[in-house]
DNA sequence: GTAATATAGCTTTTT
DNA sequence: GCTATATTAC
């Protein structure tokens, strides 16, 4: 009980972070310190415990919390941090695929599909399966594999258990997309838990091997795992059950992505000789925002009785602003902004961030913040990996590291336009088909047998198996450069006199230098490394508060963050709660969802809404939130007077009008 | 057979 | 506002 690192717990906070062996749940409200605990018990277990870093396992949501639960031990154990296998779910089982794919002998690469990619292949079996749209659209299939996939269910599984009107072809979707996936080895996100299961399943040596690796498990974020996370959990913590789960129930807001609460309901009926210890002081937010944030979460029907409370009372009152239309929430941002740091010194950029529930709201701000000189970074939205040209480098990649993956290589073949069209392609697919090859192994084969009268298909050819053999001779930065060079892919911008044109190569260049420096922190990574962490990155692991900017994010992104002062954007009914949440009756989900945006500011809260609201073509009017009207009228303030200073702007505005 | 151009369709949240 | 598709042009 010496360790430096847990003096500065609470007296719940130490008995979680000291608990010795068995099931432990932590119920950690908001802000009640959930991180610090949880790297404190694995310091301790390590420097008390002595155990050896590389037998714990640590999943969280993002590899960025994992990123930060290694930084915080190394004061600790130093460079051993190395050696906890800390990451996302779909990190931990993506290496364990690999382990274990490598044990067996078997070289090639797995490759990791999105969700483009993933529709790609949907769309592909069901045009070949002759399944039309208008019966099942395949988002619908897309939906209803990955949902089976989140439960650990199989195609047949699918078949019995959906309640689709089309179960049963869905059903034979996803078995085709089952194969097809394995013979170009690939997979997608909900493989990365299902395979090991079925890994473990049926290699009981394997799964052996991995219970006795690992002396104790940690899941951060417990109320956001899905059913096969629960599951892979459940059957790694084997008889051990050496299970440390923290999470809070109030703030579980990915239900839509198969994520169930029951996972922490049901720990007890599990785990009957489990501890559980319930985390209720917040640390970080003013009292008033902290009643806010509860007035509204207590409205939710089945919860786990909680209560946040905080030795921090009072602070301004949660702040309403009821403004013209989205413009003018920019507006009140900006001036907000402007006068807390006037009258706050110390104050910067960093410690505001504009939290909103759909991608689509960031763009007012961005424009307001542009024409007035704020200094802003979106997080999540468009994301640099889904622009479409650095997602056509990155095939070209993928499907030169790994040429059974037909998808990407189909993605790149005619682009820039080479002249392989539709009668090459269905040429080279019966080949495929009756040779049982890619759809590389067919152009090759065809290639060799003459079947190719066109002259750029066996340039093509050639282009790419000499492409294929510099993969490993090269810096992948200068290997990445020459691929976009001898595929005439960078010539096609290049050539492009359209205003785009000049952005995308910008973009190319980006991946160049992002891939240099990828390089440069990890020497001895392989192409395959650099493509599975590409894919496998998300929004949260690239924010960055080292820039002294306002933050602009979704408030999903903002799971886990705190800021000193926030605002939030849209608060209304249609757009929070969304009106598909009304529609699908999950506005619990939407509350939620509301106090955890509540519940990321320590100072001061701002809620904002739109009468007037443009949404594509036209003008939309809505009420306030239902939300707004939850909270107890005692924290929070209607429409303030405008705080002094604004007064000067105005003056300061005209006489730039004036142009003095 | 292939490429360039116009049109429709869609934007909830993301590992 | 952006991309996949359908249509027309070469």
């Amino acid at each position: 009980m010496h360790e430096v690192f847990l003096k500065s717990l609470n007296k719940l906070q130490l008995e979680a972070a000291t608990f010795g062996a068995g099931p432990l749940l932590v119920l950690a409200g908001a802000g009640s310190g959930k991180t610090k605990v949880l790297t404190s018990r694995i310091a301790h277990l390590i420097l008390n415990g002595k155990m050896e870093p590389k037998k714990i396992l640590a999943a969280t949501f993002t590899n960025k919390a994992a990123r930060e639960i290694k930084e915080r031990l190394v004061p600790f154990i130093g460079e051993r941090t190395e050696e906890l296998w800390a990451g996302t779910f779909h990190t931990i089982g993506l290496r364990v695929l690999r382990e274990e794919k490598k044990a067996a002998g078997d070289a090639a690469e797995l490759t990791i599909y999105d969700e483009e990619e993933q529709d790609l292949l949907i769309r592909l079996v069901m045009s070949e399966m002759s399944i039309n749209e208008r019966d099942v659209p395949y988002k619908a299939a897309r939906f209803e594999i990955n949902m089976a996939k989140n439960s650990d269910l199989g195609p047949e599984d699918l078949a019995c258990k959906s309640k689709h009107l089309f179960a049963d072809v869905i059903a034979a979707i996803y078995r085709e997309y089952e194969k097809r996936l394995a013979a170009m080895n690939a997979l997608d996100f909900g493989d990365l838990i299902c395979k090991p299961l079925k890994l473990f399943r049926q290699r009981p040596e394997v799964l052996e091997k991995y219970r006795e690796r690992f002396d104790h498990i940690l899941v951060d974020e417990y109320q956001d795992t899905n059913g096969s996370q629960y599951r892979l959990t459940k059957t790694l913590a084997g008889k051990k059950r050496n299970l440390f789960a923290v999470g809070d129930p109030d703030q579980s807001i990915y239900g839509w992505r198969g994520a169930t609460i029951e996972n922490i309901l049901n720990f007890k009926a599990d785990y009957p000789e489990a501890r559980i210890i319930k985390l209720e002081q917040n640390y970080r937010s003013t009292g008033n925002i902290l009643s806010a944030a509860n007035s509204v979460i207590k409205n939710n029907g089945e919860r786990l009785e909680k209560t946040l409370w905080t030795d921090n009372l009072g602070g301004e009152p949660v702040h309403y602003e009821e403004c013209l239309n989205e413009y003018g929430e920019a507006r009140f941002v900006v001036d907000r902004v402007r006068n807390l740091m006037a009258m706050n010194p110390g104050t910067g950029y960093r410690d505001f961030t504009v939290l909103y529930r759909t991608n689509t709201q960031s763009r007012p701000f961005e424009e307001m913040f542009f024409e007035e000189g704020v200094p802003y970074t979106i997080v999540g939205g468009y994301r640099f990996f889904d622009r479409k040209e650095i997602k056509d480098a990155l095939a070209y990649l993928k499907a030169l590291r790994n040429p059974d993956d037909s998808l990407n290589f189909l993605r790149i073949i005619n682009v820039p336009p080479r002249g392989i069209g539709r009668a090459a392609l269905e040429k080279a697919h019966s080949i495929a088909r009756a040779e049982n090859l890619s759809l590389y192994g067919a152009f090759r084969r065809g290639v060799e047998d003459g079947v190719f009268k066109n002259e750029s298909v066996r340039e093509f050819i050639g282009t790419f198996e000499n492409l294929r053999s510099e993969i490993s001779v090269r810096p992948l930065h200068e290997f990445t450069r020459r691929v976009l060079d001898l595929t005439g892919y960078l010539d096609m911008w290049a050539e492009k006199k359209t205003e785009d044109a000049a952005e995308r190569i910008k973009g190319l260049d980006g991946l160049v230098a992002a891939i240099k420096n990828y390089e440069a922190g990890n020497p001895k990574a392989t192409l395959a490394d650099y493509l599975n962490l590409v894919s496998l990155m998300s929004d949260a692991d690239s924010y960055e508060d080292k820039y002294n900017r306002v933050t602009l994010m979704t408030i999903h992104s903002a799971k886990g963050l705190e800021f000193p002062y926030v605002f939030m954007a849209g608060m209304e009914e249609g757009l929070f709660p969304h009106k598909r949440s009304i529609d699908g009756e999950t506005v619990e989900e939407e509350r939620r969802l509301c106090y955890v945006g509540m519940t990321r500011a320590r100072k001061e809260l701002y809620l904002l809404s739109a009468k007037q609201r443009a949404s594509g073509k036209e003008t939309n009017t809505a009420a306030p939130s239902r939300f707004l009207k939850e909270i107890d009228p005692a924290f929070i303030r209607v429409k303030e007077p405008p705080p002094e200073g604004r007064a000067e702007d105005h003056i300061a505005k005209i006489r730039k009008l004036l142009g003095s």
